[in-house]
DNA sequence: CATAACTAAACGAACATTCATTTATATATT
DNA sequence: AATATATAAATGAATGTTCGTTTAGTTATG
């Protein structure tokens, strides 16, 4: 039988993340796609149950990458202030080296589709960090706040500052280069914030 | 000459926001707003030059209004913490009540229309803001921190906790509700991750 | 009765998806 | 080592539908 092409793959989704970032959900069609990756139209619908199935799949697949790049170095161990630290800038960097796959993650958490997404999401993740948050606030490393709270005031400013710094402007045009200066000192607000 | 019917026009805005709420941008159509809006096609073309000026002028309408709501008894000579509190739950509350809005201006906001809002934006916004922030500064009420990173910290979280109340749920599918207590809550860790 | 508001019907273009074929290769057979 | 076979991978062209937008004409009111 005929060998698959892992070119093709990769061109399909590559091409497909930039489209979505450049042009939105509704400037990405699968004929433009299948031009933009050389292939047939035909053969997106191989690997694809459909245009939904698709942008799906792609998302699961971002996701799982950053999720795992999150936990990079991190020990559940760890101390409150250390654990997040090693959490913050793990993503934080993850998304200045991915752009077009934080974008478009983003771009699809604050659309309708983020509904269908958050099914696929395993629970796994949640847990753990739950246990995380929960451990902190027993050692009273953590001020006693829901885990909505606390993941708002812990991980909102780090993406808007990538935001921020993607777009290269901030409020009203101004200018911004998210430096790591500017990142650490978050950081250390976000952490006194948080602390007892 | 026959008068306008302001009935009409509420009902292109009302529906379009909602459509664009429920089915993302690529589910909104100028067919199906028409019908949707019980009026012809053609009738949006009197009002909106096409479908992205549709878009931006609801935008801009949107944007216009929650800037005034956020400014309700507010006063540049207040102190920090009381300028913020003021601004903070203008907002909040006006993302609670009027959540479409809400929903669709954060949807534009991390869509690749946001752009193009930028540039309508009026600089007096940014110039408020701006000066706000720095006379805190000079008072020695805010930590010395660039404007970026001030409305990151400032405002990010709020937007979030909205984010998740209005979906009715947050990470893994966890049920919540964002309750008055919980608001000012987050406000004063907010507060105090800013207060040198 | 002038004219702005409004509409029904239509336009070609682009859309998501499918169908009938062709192509390439791993394996079985000589 | 050479050839045949089976089959997944890939395709070009077509499907009917919906898209944004326009045109030619009707309706309502100052």
């Amino acid at each position: 039988m005929r060998t698959r092409d892992d070119n093709k793959i990769q061109a399909i989704r590559a091409h497909a993340v930039e489209m979505i970032v450049k042009q939105g959900f509704d400037g990405f069609s699968m004929q433009k796609l299948a031009k933009a990756a050389g292939v047939s139209p035909a053969t997106l619908y191989i690997y694809y149950k459909d245009r939904e199935d698709l942008i799906m799949q792609l998302w699961a697949a971002s996701f799982s990458a950053m999720a795992t790049a999150t936990l990079k170095n991190f020990d559940p161990s760890m101390s409150f202030s250390e654990g997040l630290r090693v959490q913050w800038l793990n993503r934080a960097k993850y998304c200045l080296k991915y752009p077009q796959e934080m974008q478009f993650m983003e771009q699809l958490r604050h659309s309708p589709l983020q509904e269908k997404a958050l099914e696929m999401v395993d629970g796994g993740f949640k847990n753990a960090m739950y246990t995380f948050v929960n451990n902190a606030i027993k050692k009273n490393e953590l001020v006693k706040v829901q885990l909505e709270v606390y993941w708002s005031i812990a991980f909102a400013p780090m993406y808007n500052l990538v935001k921020f710094h993607l777009e290269g402007q901030s409020i009203g045009g101004k200018k911004f280069t998210l430096t790591d200066k500017v990142l650490h000192e978050t950081l250390a607000l976000v952490i006194k914030a948080l602390t007892p």
